[in-house]
DNA sequence: ATGAAAGCGCTAACAT
DNA sequence: ATGTTAGCGCTTTCAT
């Protein structure tokens, strides 16, 4: 192993360059309000992609009292397609106001949110729900100057319209008894509740009943006992909290000897690339995260810049995308 | 908005408990070769309590030219079930040596690794699979004191066996000429590699000539195409790189009018949850990461720690598991 | 057994 | 327009 030769710091810049180590740190924070000519930046930018200079984030940041950081809390869920472009969607945007982003996985047995938020020196945290009152003080005793949402996300209904989309959609098709299929997994509950309040507020619209909500596991008993149940109760259309769970309502009706949409319309959520391989292809809805990671990283800089900032109106349009099959 | 009132420092901790700031530092890092009472040492302990003391980790990380923190390199690949449980699995195994594990998805548009190395301060980077010699070098400039693996990890090979057990388990049912069926999705090439070598070597030791691999993305059209080239081949068997990929060849077997496993039997991987939906269910092949993960942590710690760890030994068991259908 | 003091690399007043 | 200086909160020698 090579020894790695040290890093340079700023006061070899400042060296290399001839100036202070001061206006080295002018010149590369861009500091407003000074009047640096642009020969002296000049030489003290190529000396510092000479040295190949990078500031050291713990100075940097015990001086300026601040990081750079935001920490993304994704809760113990299943991560999928929809979870993972969520948070690049979210690191790229960030990025563009010189944040960084990282993850954290809340396993049971990691490490808990306060103190990998302290580890990190976060100074914003950004979660999936709402964080309950006490995680936001233990995470702003961690050091963290913002934490978003800390209430249920008016601002940005991710979820709600999901439900509505799927019910309407079933309904514009002639059914008036829908069922809803529930994830049998609890870190799913709260994402869950929305979409369903999404499609039971559907039902109200259109003076059906609301959906009878069912919880279906992952496995072919269980999407089969509730295929039964909603069978006797005249169920004829069945909204799923996600395309796995609707692909287990699926193999439910099959077990029935029951094909979709004949005997019963399904219909997924999230549009997952292998529940188009089901015969016939599963109808789903899925919604696209980018004007909603827009708004989360808009937030956050907000926050972080300070600003109180006021409600932005609410002419939300989550951009739903309804892809029906074959 | 409260303000919060301001973090308290080593200082305070000292003052509340009546002794200098250096004798804290010595508790709260349980210094070796220290002579503290027990009493002193209580006293330190009670104050940080009460005072709900944390260190500041840029301050620390300044001071002592080195931070807890491990980053986790995440390629651009789907994640899944198997690759959250990973991540979850190494952050409590580093946690339990002090560290803390935070997550980078490499995303096309969002900042470099080096980048948020050097943001975070990472001291180790962990990725999947092995870095190339220039990304090596850039953590290492940016800051990382430790990059794993810098080598094709021979000291816990993690997919290899996969596709071993794939083609055995087929073999063994009287199979002698087999399918593969590769993913579409660039960042699973690496991997899916190291499989389908797995299932090469297994053919070879059973003197069946080497599988036919073909690439199968995840839509009907993809799988029909693919197991009609396997038909006119005389392939009767197919280890497919991962469930969801087995799926894509059941659905292009169905679109056929072939049924699994009489026409054409087909074995997945990683176990996922609705690979168990199909009809037949799938019979998969699965990884338990357990000691995988034990491994890397260890390996991080003990690099982290300065040793040059010679190979611990060869005696590995991968705890592959087979999940047969029904 | 404990404390004083010197930094770690950087930012930000405050000079000049 | 640039430099001087004083910390940020901690670790770590070196005294005591």
């Amino acid at each position: 192993m090579t020894r790695p030769a040290k890093r340079p710091t700023s006061s070899d810049v400042a060296r290399a360059a001839g100036v202070s180590q001061t206006t080295v740190s002018f010149v590369l924070n861009n500091r407003p309000g000074q009047t640096i000519p642009e020969e002296t930046r000049r030489r003290v930018l190529e000396a510092a992609r000479q040295l190949d200079y990078r500031p050291h984030a713990s100075a940097r940041a015990l001086a300026a009292g601040r990081s750079d950081i935001v920490l993304l809390a994704v809760p113990d869920l299943p991560i999928g397609q929809g979870i993972s472009s969520f948070i690049e969607g979210l690191a790229s945007a960030l990025a563009e106001h010189n944040l960084n982003l990282v993850t954290h996985l809340a396993g049971a047995h990691g490490r808990s949110l306060p103190d990998v938020c302290a580890a990190v020196s976060a100074s914003a945290v950004v979660g999936f729900g709402a964080f309950d009152a006490d995680t936001v003080q233990a995470l702003h005793r961690a050091g963290a100057d913002v934490v978003l949402p800390t209430l249920p996300d008016r601002d940005a209904p991710m979820m709600e319209p999901v439900g509505r989309l799927q019910a309407e959609h079933l309904i514009a098709h002639g059914h008036r008894r829908l069922g809803y299929a529930l994830p049998a997994h609890p870190g799913l509950f709260p994402m869950a509740e929305e979409r369903l309040q999404g499609a039971v507020a559907a039902c109200a619209d259109a003076g059906a009943e609301p959906p009878l909500a069912l919880t279906v596991s992952l496995d072919l008993d269980s999407g089969a006992q509730a295929v039964g149940r909603w069978r006797e109760n005249g169920v004829t259309a069945v909204c799923a909290f996600n395309d796995e769970t609707a692909m287990a309502v699926l193999a439910g009706m099959r077990a029935h000897g029951l094909a979709a949409p004949g005997d019963m319309a399904v219909i997924g959520a999230d549009d997952i690339a292998a529940a188009r391989l089901t015969a016939p292809p599963l109808t789903s809805v899925s919604f696209d995260l980018r004007q909603v990671v827009e708004r989360r990283a808009a937030a956050v800089v907000a926050a972080l810049a300070g600003e109180r900032r006021a409600d932005p109106g609410s002419d939300i349009d989550p951009r739903i995308v309804l892809r029906e099959s074959t």
